[in-house]
DNA sequence: CTCAGGTTTTACAACGTTATACACGCCGTG
DNA sequence: CACGGCGTGTATAACGTTGTAAAACCTGAG
């Protein structure tokens, strides 16, 4: 059986409420009073019921963390960030994957867990703005990644026009001059993608052109689609110099594919990703990418959501993590190789 | 504000209890009134309050996930499949990460989150049985993985020893003979792990020495631990013609030390891996990995959690989950290549 | 028309917690 | 020596739901 207030209280010979009090460290409590109930409590192992806690209080102690994919491991670690900032605010996170599907985020973002958490924090693919404005405002929700919203909520990420052209200006101070991207959508037709616009905008401030029959557009995100892309940049007759990746995955799905092609990577084509996965560290050839501070950013998702819950709400804001360029073979080539 | 079953009784002019019986689907409800309540559920927009659900009835509607690591695509494409079949029972999933300390596993399985969930999904690496034997029996547990414990609770696993042999006996059938093992754990004198005991039997079953200095002991499961792993190996002088390693990620790592000592796989060694992850699909070389039943495993073990929460919990049993062996590159060689 | 037997609906009491409001001392002040 | 004020503890009422038991309502037989 379960040992509740009423048992400690019974135990002690004090009120329930008095029990509760000290549970919570409520000031106004006698040393001795607090060390005779303390000792009942040790004595019966009480441990608190938590739906109790949340009926009476309003909340769950739960956060939602709704992600795309779990399979990209940037996706992964961030989940492991969020899951320790949550944990030292005694806060649970429960876990969803929308699969990058506009009706899932959509589903997610109007709250079907509504009864069940006390925020949410959603990294959106699909999602359009409009489909956030209507939102019941309910249960507090901060979002997270590339996406980029002029709406009433936190946003947490890195720059990503910044970080794009961070990378593409790597690329042309190596030499490189057709630099292909890989990854934008299809389905957009000026594509809302942030990366994009940094690989336009810093190739045209370079003086190169920004040809749009270099950029490659995909259905997924995975490796399988980043090879799919790079197959039909050579498909078509292009030998762009350099490729930029929407991520890590894509990269090494094209890396694959040039490796099958007979290219070398970087001395034929160099190739940078994005999001810095463990993965990329230990391919055949290491890869360069944009490397997201992704413990500030789960720790800062999880401080934004909470502090949404008081009724001294902060005004939204956008939050901007670090990040750096990481620079490894597949731009640098090989350090002691021929 | 949010709507109770009080707001919906009063909007249709019944008393509660009807509206609770109408939400669950009672049986003696008059279709009338059925119909009744649940226009008026429509046009409030009622959604039931779980926390006190969960108060009344003791059950919270949540699973907890432990894994040791979620940087590991295995773990994550698992986690993704327990979602799925944890949804389709209306279940909910938390995710815990043990990181495989044998602390962090303990208090896992203890139940410090004994208050908030039902049931108990957890993949140990490091616990032993008898940390699992003087269990609080509270919350029902499922174990998953490698480890071979026995104890009453049910335990979902491909057949590791089985398959291991199938990997070494893939590499032996390829005229290899000399087959090293990376992964072992360093602080076990007699390995519990079942992988290592399948590269041993099926070694001497083909009549080969299953020499001790070829197995490599590693202190983490990553990329890293797998090239620390096979270059000590190689820096002891042993120069092995094929490798088994615990998991992909290993495997990967030894690739990639094997391909920086100017090694090629698998004409000089050829590389198996366990778990099939995706990355072992898109590397320089592809991989020969021992390829799970992700979702069966999922399915599998929600089913049992789930089936332990009624009063008619069923005889705890080890169930097996299928695998197969699935041949690539780094075994076979590249197809079209010389 | 009454009453048994069954179905449908209702009132009320839990579940374990916290908030509210109040009672009880004890102090120092007028 | 009353009296307000403060610091401490207590009874009681919520929070939203479901199980229990009983009330109200039917139906059809005697």
């Amino acid at each position: 059986m379960r040992v509740s207030l009423k048992d400690v209280a019974a135990h002690a010979g004090v009120s329930i409420k008095t029990v509760s009090n000290v549970v919570n460290n409520y000031q106004h409590v006698t040393p001795a009073m607090r060390e005779r109930v303390q000792r009942s409590i040790d004595a019966l192992g009480y441990q608190p019921n938590l739906a109790a806690r949340h009926l009476r209080k309003g909340r769950t102690g739960i956060i939602a963390l709704a992600l795309p994919e779990l399979g990209n491991p940037y996706f992964a670690e961030l989940t492991a960030s969020v899951i320790d900032a949550a944990s030292q605010h005694d806060y649970i996170v429960l876990l969803d994957h929308t699969g990058g599907s506009r009706d899932q985020e959509l589903l997610v973002s109007q709250g079907f867990r509504a009864r069940v958490i006390d925020g949410l924090i959603l990294s959106p693919i699909e999602l359009e703005a409009e489909d956030l404005r209507d939102r019941d405002q309910d249960v507090p929700l901060v979002l997270l990644g590339e996406r980029d919203y002029d709406l009433p909520y936190d946003h947490i990420a890195i720059d990503n026009v910044a970080a794009a052209r961070d990378a593409v200006r790597h690329l042309i101070e190596l030499g490189r001059r057709e630099v292909a991207f890989i990854g934008a959508r299809r389905d957009r037709s000026e594509p809302a993608q942030l990366r994009v616009r940094g690989w336009r905008e810093e190739l045209t401030a370079a003086g190169l052109p920004a040809d749009e029959g270099l950029v490659a557009a995909v259905d997924g995100w995975g490796h399988a689609d980043g090879a799919r892309a790079m197959r039909h940049i050579l498909d078509s007759g292009r030998r762009p110099d350099a490729v930029f990746a929407y991520n890590d995955p894509m990269a090494i799905g094209a890396m694959r594919v040039l490796h099958e092609r007979g290219l070398r990577v970087p001395e034929d084509i160099a190739v940078v990703g994005f999001d810095d996965v463990i993965e990329g560290r230990f391919g055949a050839v290491t890869l360069t990418s944009i490397s997201p501070d992704k413990a500030a950013i789960g720790r800062l998702a999880v401080e934004s959501v909470l502090a949404r819950l008081g009724n001294d709400a902060p005004e939204p804001r956008r939050i901007w993590a670090d990040y750096q360029l990481v620079q490894r073979e597949s731009t640098l080539g090989r350090p002691g190789a021929p």
